[in-house]
RNA sequence: GGAGAGGUGGCAGAGUGGUUGAAUGCGCCGGUCUCGAAAACCGGUAACGGGUUUUCCCCGUUCGAGGGUUCGAAUCCCUCCCUCUCCGCCA
């Protein structure tokens, strides 16, 4: 949620910095709620007010043993207008949040401009594409070869976009996981964390999920309605929620492994081979809770956490800044890693790195006691993943294959693998 | 699933219809004392919203959530959520 004290002084501003990010705010509609809204709240607190003031004299007089009918008789149609007008103060509130739970975090004047995909700037690269001395197969196929990864009886169990991992791929998988999360401890600082797969709609609503985007979201429809996490950034961040952090206590850095479950709604036809989009995949994902002034810092830092992931892999990726038109909703400022795919001969999506600034925070009232105002302020947080686990799963077979199908296994992860080198055809 | 107890400020914990935003303790901040510190003592210490506008003031809301009764609710009634104890069941 964006401050509704800018909302309310610096509209103009605000609408034009969301146009960048191709969302049009009706200015002169949202000018004229709040209007409102100002208008019936002055007049319901005067009305409070009034009913206080009478209820407290009509306490004295009785316990000073005076006659109070007169009094109550003057009470007479305050309660009635006092109804009315709050619950049109109501009405307007509801209309106002509604539509500021809608709009998205304000991008960082450092994002570059730009529509879509395609106006991302590239910040630096590792690495260069895998050259193979054959025609790289992808990871489908060699999933096949290795007998490792089942599609049919993924879509038997479960329907289409679910994989079903065995022996040697499973456990590759496995490893990545506890790769990730030992570098993530250990080397950076987080404390792994294990969290709930099903979450409320209010943390949903927190980082941001809802209500725009409950499409894209696997609901169990319980009373209440809990929602399958589409990332450990939900539970993650939302530890938060609700509180007031000492100071001393941040930054908080929390690393939690979890699967994430999306809907894919309006991704038809999109990455429908093999396991890059799926319903459900694996995700080491990091979050930070950071003061203010440090989170721009942070997300160069956090970025680079997931970075080494890449690194220690040795896989060729690049870093790109999301352009205004392709951030995330919630996000201030994002970089997204893009890992080689020899398969695809493409750069694609492996870790989305964001700062969030105090967007996620105001929605979920995380605060921390700021020692120079001694007043709770608003959190910042970030997110990345690092990384994505099936995502990874996927460039280490496609770029460690072998011309007969097999797969080296990077050093990184050979004791993970009981010491082996190599995953083998069958 | 059954029975019972309870949810109050950063924390602990009083408070069952009337100037109660709420005793007390801890914590925290300031002061006295001290060469300094501790202890002791004194004082201060909620959040949110709005108005006004700035180092001040005024108003409103908030005692798990939402309804209701009332001139007036932390306090009475209803519904829901959560926590704890015991029993059952269970990985």
């Amino acid at each position: 949620m964006l401050d509704p004290h800018l909302l309310r002084n610096e509209l103009e501003a605000i609408a034009a910095r969301l146009a960048r990010r191709g969302y049009h705010l009706d200015i002169e509609s949202y000018a004229s709620l709040e209007a409102r809204r100002k208008e019936l709240q002055t007049r319901t607190e005067e009305l409070q007010a009034e009913r206080n003031r009478r209820s407290k004299s009509i306490g004295q007089a009785k316990s000073a043993g005076e006659d109070i009918e007169p009094l109550l008789a003057e009470v007479g149609k305050l309660g009635d207008d006092l109804k009315a007008a709050s619950e049109e103060l109501e009405q307007v509130r509801h209309e106002l949040e509604r539509v500021q739970l809608d709009m998205p975090n304000l991008p960082d004047d450092a994002v570059p401009d730009g529509d879509d995909e395609s106006d991302n700037e590239q910040v630096r690269s590792f690495g260069e594409p895998t050259q193979l001395d054959f025609e790289p197969r992808d990871h489908v196929e060699i999933g096949e070869l290795i007998d490792g990864i089942d599609f049919e009886r993924a879509a038997k169990l479960s329907g289409s976009r679910f994989a079903v991992l065995g022996g040697q791929v499973a456990r590759l998988h496995r490893a990545l996981a506890q790769f990730m999360l030992d570098l993530h401890t250990s080397e950076h600082g987080y404390r792994e964390m294990y969290v709930p797969y099903l979450v409320l709609g209010n943390a949903m609503q927190g980082t941001g999920q809802l209500p725009k985007f409950g499409d894209d979201a696997f609901v169990i429809d319980d009373d209440p309605a809990r929602y399958l996490i589409p990332t450990a950034e939900v539970p993650l961040t939302n530890l938060v929620a609700d509180e007031i952090v000492d100071a001393g206590d941040l930054p908080l850095k929390f690393v939690a492994h979890t699967p994430c479950f999306r809907r894919e709604a309006g991704a038809y036809g999109k990455d429908t081979r093999g396991m890059i989009r799926q319903h459900q995949f694996d995700k080491v994902e990091l979050v930070q809770i950071v003061r203010p002034e440090d989170s721009e810092e942070r997300l160069e830092e956090l970025t680079g956490h997931a970075e080494k992931i890449l690194q220690a892999l040795e896989l060729p990726y690049r870093v790109m800044a999301l352009c205004a038109g392709d951030m995330g909703f919630s996000a201030r400022k994002t970089y997204d890693l893009e890992v080689w795919l020899p398969g695809q001969q493409a750069y694609r999506e492996i870790s989305s790195c964001s700062n969030f600034g105090d967007f996620q925070a105001r929605r979920m009232q995380a605060r921390w006691r700021n020692p120079d105002s001694g007043k709770p302020e608003l959190v910042h947080s970030l997110n990345g993943s690092g990384l994505a686990v099936g995502r990874a799963l996927v460039a280490v077979l496609e770029n460690y294959q072998q011309r007969d199908g097999s797969v080296v296994v990077p050093e990184a992860l050979r004791s993970y693998m009981g010491g082996a080198e190599r995953l083998v055809v069958r």
